[in-house]
DNA sequence: TCATATATGTTCAACGTTGAACTATTTAAA
DNA sequence: TTTAAATAGTTCAACGTTGAACATATATGA
């Protein structure tokens, strides 16, 4: 009788994450209006949330994916006019990003449609479970970025 | 003074999520040998550890990846030789996947080679921090696969 | 038996991401 | 001042995934 061999529980914890990922992005993206994706609604909420503006740079590492991927996700909202891209003018190199008053209401219609998939959730997972669950994320968040080497 | 808006703890929890699998993905890529992915190596791990025969929808179910994401990794991990696939004789529409030698060997130098990091990171995550925190994502795996409507 | 519904697996285009190469600009050092 | 290093952003090919369409085969039921 051979005994199947338990994986670390590191394995588990990220097969875990990893099937969340894809889950969670697919039941968004759903929802989402006019096929916006996660990776735009982040960066629109993002704009909303804190205001001003921001360098792709800066985005990107806020949200951890490569400059190429940033820039190609502010091509498409500007594309639709959700953001405003402009040069800074205090660096040659460098642009800066606010979001637009359609960006604004775009963010709205994705708040709004994401809010009954939110609310199951919430009876499933109420705020005190999920807020148990966030620190040892933010601090596994930490750590790898830490020690991507 | 506008103050920014607090997200729901929901968003916080994907966000993290979603930037931890990305971070945990890369990491384990880069020490994987012979460029092997990380979808690729969860299936070799699988079969070793609970052994047997499995058909391609069964690993598909599995990993919450769809069939065609498993076609694509199967015939790579096939033309290595990592694994077999047979046609299933008891049914005309299936077929049977097992590992093969080679395949164990493979599986052992990923185990192998990614030991330092597990090593690392279990430092700065005890085996009872993990495991506290593993069953709110598998309630949460549980429950998005449930409601993917 | 025969028709319909399910299930397995493959293929394909579309899409987002990575990683590397590249240009342009700014910063730091000699 | 001049040169080298660092930073911002873009482009491109490679890759994995999804979702849909498709072909085959099995299961269900009238």
């Amino acid at each position: 009788m051979v005994e199947p061999t338990e994986d670390p529980l590191a394995f588990r914890f990220f097969t875990e994450i990893g099937i969340i990922e894809q889950l969670a992005r697919n039941r968004l993206e759903r929802v989402l209006p006019d096929g916006l994706k996660v990776s735009q609604f982040i960066v629109l909420n993002h704009l909303v949330r804190l205001g001003g503006e921001w360098n792709p740079a800066r985005l990107a590492a806020a949200f951890q994916v490569t400059k190429g991927a940033m820039t190609n996700n502010l091509q498409r909202l500007e594309q639709r006019r959700l953001v405003q891209v402009l040069a800074n003018p205090a660096d040659g190199r460098g642009k800066l990003v606010s979001i637009t008053e359609a960006g604004r209401d775009m963010r709205l219609r994705c708040v709004a449609s994401v809010g009954p998939f939110l609310a199951d959730l919430s009876r499933e997972f109420p705020d005190k479970d999920l807020a148990a669950a966030l620190p040892i994320l933010e601090k596994m968040r930490i750590y790898l970025d830490a020690h991507r080497s």
